[in-house]
DNA sequence: TTGTATGCGTTATCAG
DNA sequence: CTGATAACGCATACAA
């Protein structure tokens, strides 16, 4: 590996004019040393040490993406469609920047911080955090971030937050079930906070707009592992015949259950409605097709680097809590009954 | 930031006397320097800065995972299952080992061995690389590296590749399928170099095995968009009367094309008999489940790390060309005939 | 237009 | 047991 050094001594020259020539401030180098100077960084190819220049410049051009990740729920948390499409959608746009990514997953929100402290990341994107991971994160983290998916309360801690508009995609579902006759619907759930919590106030909120009450039971909380256990799919079956319509949080759970169900001589959607929400890839291929709520995982990545990207060069976010919008995307999954 | 001159000074030691401690080399302090230095460090959790470390160690504890995407093919390479899961599995074990990784894909080699370079990568895991690109990286790469999935000439150049017993899996499925009575098979691939070149030798030879003949005409080559493009799709549909079972090379076209298939009318497995290859989350949720070959990609990445963590402490690997095995899938979406 | 000197945070060598 | 001091590769303030 050559270094400046090298090339300078090979030169004849100091550290500083081949530096300079490097960057470009060739106002200051006369025409005869730039050329010199070009022709044997293109020769040996010379690649600057980025730990070096870190170094001096106190900026690593690393963007860090933290993801909390419950060990209990993901075992690999990028093979979730949802995940892998953001992180690639990230990775895309930091490349496109000029900038590098490094993924932190962990269980633990201190190894996160320790990792993100040592690297002397320039950014950070979390994703899946809950209100008090950000606070010790934001504690000891004094560079930009820019959080996915959040509903921490802002009253605490202004942040930038890239989101969606989930409480009006959860209120368009729910009309459009309603419409199609679906009064005995079951919402599912993976837990009663963030995303999961908005869409079930949009859901509520729709329901009784329609004049429709929601009840405790009919909201079906989806434990970890559940998925994955034949006892408690059994279980969700059973449940399953005191409605007309399964609304779920997210495509994987709708996927899972319909395939489950129809298994089972349940058929989808004549015998049951099945709704999602995400529009992954998997709603589009399972047959029928799925019903859901679309958003655009993409644009979320690219959004957030853009917004992190504009914070390190020190402008002001052009708006503190972005709510992507979100779409109704209707295939073959509900029935029109009544 | 705390760094170990701040804490020296505060203690009125020396920075070598502070570095021994944070790296356990307690031996040569006394007990009670040491107790003060680490009341210290917990105190104001102090954390190492990895550039610095890097610059004098000369490594950076950074894998590298280098994936050459074809831009025409991937626009966003990780939101596939495939390499989704493959690049947590890597991250995964990576990170239980105390590394980093950086992931770098772009479409010119140069681009990554440039980002390789300027990190000062401690090993590299290559994805998706033709032996031009693997002779130009490691011309310029001086340290370990596995390549994943790889066929490039070996006479050429010594490397570990952690790969699948691709022939022997493609030689199962079409055994299988010959023993359902099938004779009238299709072979769908990517193209005819490396993994899909491979499985389609491992088809042939148990088309010869069995007494059966392949012809050119047999072959189909997926080119790049044509699962999105309606005329190819329907070109492909045309095809399919000619046959009664499409063997693909991948679980993505196999599930892509049985759903267009059926959306237009042919029923699987009746009309027509698919197979895929990889044992995706796809072809579990797709209905009829598809028949597939398994491989464990989890595995592929898990085994990848350790062979490349050893090489990096000078051990030499057990083996330098793993073919991990390979399992026929039966699920649904094959028929017997005849 | 070019060069010298210094510092970034850490580790390592060697001397006390 | 502890401490100077140099070195890693680069950027920059300042000097010439």
């Amino acid at each position: 590996m050559v270094t400046i050094k090298n090339m300078a001594d090979m030169l004849g020259l100091s550290t500083t004019t081949v530096s300079n020539v490097i960057h470009g401030k060739t106002s200051e180098v006369s025409q005869k040393t730039v050329a010199r100077v070009e022709k044997l960084l293109e020769e040996y190819d010379y690649v600057p040490n980025i730990s070096a220049r870190s170094l001096t410049q106190n900026c690593s051009r690393i963007i860090g993406v933290a993801m909390k990740c419950r060990k209990d729920k993901y075992e690999n948390m990028i093979a979730d469609p949802f995940f892998g499409e953001l992180l690639g959608a990230i990775e895309a746009e930091v490349r496109a920047r000029g900038y590098y990514i490094m993924i932190y997953t962990a269980d633990d929100i201190r190894e996160i911080l320790r990792n993100v402290l040592t690297w002397n990341v320039d950014g950070l994107i979390l994703i899946g955090m809950l209100h008090d991971d950000f606070v010790q994160v934001k504690s000891r983290y004094k560079k930009p971030m820019v959080l996915i998916d959040s509903y921490a309360p802002r009253e605490v801690m202004k942040y930038v937050n890239i989101g969606l508009d989930d409480e009006r995609g959860a209120y368009e579902m729910t009309s459009y079930l309603l419409e199609q006759g679906h009064t005995a619907i079951a919402f599912l759930a993976d837990n009663m906070e963030g995303v999961d919590y908005v869409r079930y106030k949009g859901h509520q909120k729709a329901m009784e707009d329609h004049g429709q009450r929601t009840q405790e039971k009919d909201l079906i909380i989806i434990r970890p592992g559940m998925m994955e256990q034949e006892s408690s799919l059994r279980e969700i079956w059973e449940m399953s015949k005191d409605y007309t319509a399964f609304m779920c949080c997210s495509d994987y759970y709708a996927v899972m259950l319909m395939n489950y169900l129809s298994d089972h001589g349940v058929r989808i959607p004549e015998d049951l409605s099945m709704t999602g929400f995400d529009d992954n890839l998997m709603s589009r291929i399972v047959r029928p097709a799925l019903t859901t709520v679309r958003q655009d995982v993409t644009q979320k990545g690219k959004l957030s680097v853009e917004y992190l990207l504009g914070m390190i060069q020190e402008t002001e976010p052009p708006e503190w809590n972005v709510r992507l919008p979100v779409e109704l995307v209707i295939r073959g999954s509900v029935r029109k009954i009544g």
